[in-house]
DNA sequence: ATGAAAGCGCTAACAG
DNA sequence: CTGTTAGCGCTTTCAT
């Protein structure tokens, strides 16, 4: 029972009205009698039909998709941000259109390209680097632009974030405030990831501020619990070992966590370890965790009303720091 | 400096060409000779044109848009699912719309009548219940159906994934083979979930098969971890306490043994347990975790694959159970 | 409250 | 290799 593909123009001679009746009867309701609009609404929901969006958005040349572009999906943090994007846009009838670079810019580029075909009515990107070629193309696009994740450095239009430099810079200066001297950093070195990069700056001026010289700084081949664990053991086998170790995201923190307990150091007692992102399962699973938290859901669900307020017409903030909080679980 | 908008009229007038051509320059390049495709493509970069999806849609009633529709995004399973489909559909030309129906059949519908306004090119939906207007629509939707996740009933069109009840049965009976008489489940209880069900049914079905009468089944009142780690007190409180402890989900169980473990009790010499997911961080977290993994990844890269094959007018499975993999983690 | 005409930007099909 | 014609399905605008 291959489905026949009905028209406006179908519903119309079904019903015995002229196509731009049925139209009305679907957009604005009210501007068609109780009979009529009953009888059409009757039909429509009868054989199924849906008006096409290809039609409709050539006429007003905007669509109502939101594009949004980032790393991957399958990343707690991202997830997040997208969720909250997600609940903030679906009640102003905006659809979700979502690209995945993995953090790489040349994919961002041909995305973003990809992505103008479709006329978005805003789009939303990862972070403030851009290549020059999208940066004209977004500037261009003539809709809300809606950076996220980062603030330290200059927008195209919106910006949504905290600066990862500022937040690790404090995290760092209130631990060695604590006491401690010897620290480590442990992290992945993502090329291109500036945001990584930043955290490990603000760790560094940290580190400077307080007067302290030997920086020990072990990268990881890639983001994964084995790759934690290796520079664990990294860690462990320096012929000085740190009381502290700075991890530039949880996921290293709690990888590290287990290998230092597996090898039978305490955590923190004999070695403390630090995180950043706060995922919810960190507080299950590893209640020593200090840690940076960021509201990721809540700049998902700004950037939806930045955007929404924008259609409108209406204003919105340029720029936006969720701010951070550090999260002690030192003591447990 | 406004963006004008250029169409594929404008830039054949600029380059000297008919619209046809420029059309030709763009999307089948060979059929046009060197010179006028160079001048065209050149004319295009620099003014950033990009054809209007619409348009190209409305010509050929068929999008390049694939269509998802999970219950969230920020969960690791569905999430890493949406990643495999992403890395197995982007390199056909195909961009992803991404809708999220929080696991209630009304949204879920709704979802599904928005989403064939687009015509989409396949649509991907998550389980196997459907309300009955959001089935036939899918019938007429002419386009390939996938649902994911589960394969206990009657697929639209394609389904992919394993069946919880027979993975949990398993689970379950291996378990009390190694000699566990005494066990709860524990679980929260998603209305409309039926996978949530059948993993519980399967573990009622081998515990009657061993002769057990008695079960202790303690449902909590949401997915986190806080709302597991009361469940994880409701059992320690239980006149006798049980030696195993199924869960229906690793967030669940990671949580749940960190509860026990904070009341002293050894995980899993005096009490064990076993989830179900295989998150990537249970194995980091929670060396002492027996559970189910299945190929989620792998469910999203075979479900793009079908569509794939189903868009070249090729044949594809209807049904690919992705199996499953009992993980044992009991002894660290 | 309803209808008719025009056209959005592009490509399929056919010429040349 | 390039151009012409027609029309995809809908909404905007202007009648009635």
């Amino acid at each position: 029972m291959a489905h026949e593909k009905y028209t406006i123009v179908d519903i119309a001679r079904i019903t015995g009205v002229s196509p731009m009746t049925v139209s009305r009867a679907i957009n604005r309701p009210e501007l068609v009698s109780d009979k009529t609009r009953d009888e059409i609404l009757r039909v429509v929901r009868q054989k199924g039909f849906v008006l096409n969006n290809a039609a409709r958005m050539l006429v007003s040349d905007r669509s109502r998709v939101v594009a949004v572009i980032i790393p991957r999906i399958n990343n707690p943090a991202n997830a997040d941000v997208f969720q909250g994007l997600s609940d903030g846009l679906e009640e102003h009838g905006l659809s979700l259109l979502l690209g995945m670079d993995k953090a790489q810019p040349d994919i961002e580029e041909k995305l973003i390209m990809d992505v103008l075909g479709w006329r978005p009515a805003a789009i939303v990107l990862t972070g403030l680097d851009h290549s020059e070629t999208a940066r004209m193309a977004l500037r261009n696009a003539n809709c809300p632009i809606v950076e996220l994740a980062d603030i330290d450095g200059e927008a195209i239009d919106i910006s949504i974030g905290l600066s990862h430099r500022t937040a690790s810079h404090a995290l760092t200066r209130e631990l060695l405030d604590k006491g401690y001297r010897k620290t480590a950093y442990l992290y992945f070195d993502a090329p291109q990831n500036r945001r990584i990069t930043e955290r490990l700056g603000g760790y560094r001026d940290a580190l400077k501020e307080a007067g302290i010289k030997r920086e020990t700084i072990i990268s990881v081949s890639d983001l994964s619990v084995s790759a934690a664990r290796a520079g664990a053991r990294q860690i462990m086998a320096l012929k000085s070992r740190p009381r502290l170790v700075f991890c530039s995201n949880d996921l290293l923190a709690i990888s590290a966590s287990q290998e230092f307990k597996r090898a039978g150091l305490r955590v923190p007692e004999d070695i403390a370890v630090a995180g950043f992102e706060d995922i919810e399962l960190a507080s299950a699973v590893h209640p020593a965790l200090t840690t940076v938290r960021t509201n990721l859901y809540g700049s998902g669900m700004f950037a939806a009303d930045a955007i929404v307020k924008r259609l409108d017409g209406r204003r919105a903030r340029r720029r936006i720091d969720m701010g951070y909080e550090i999260v002690w679980r030192e003591s447990t």
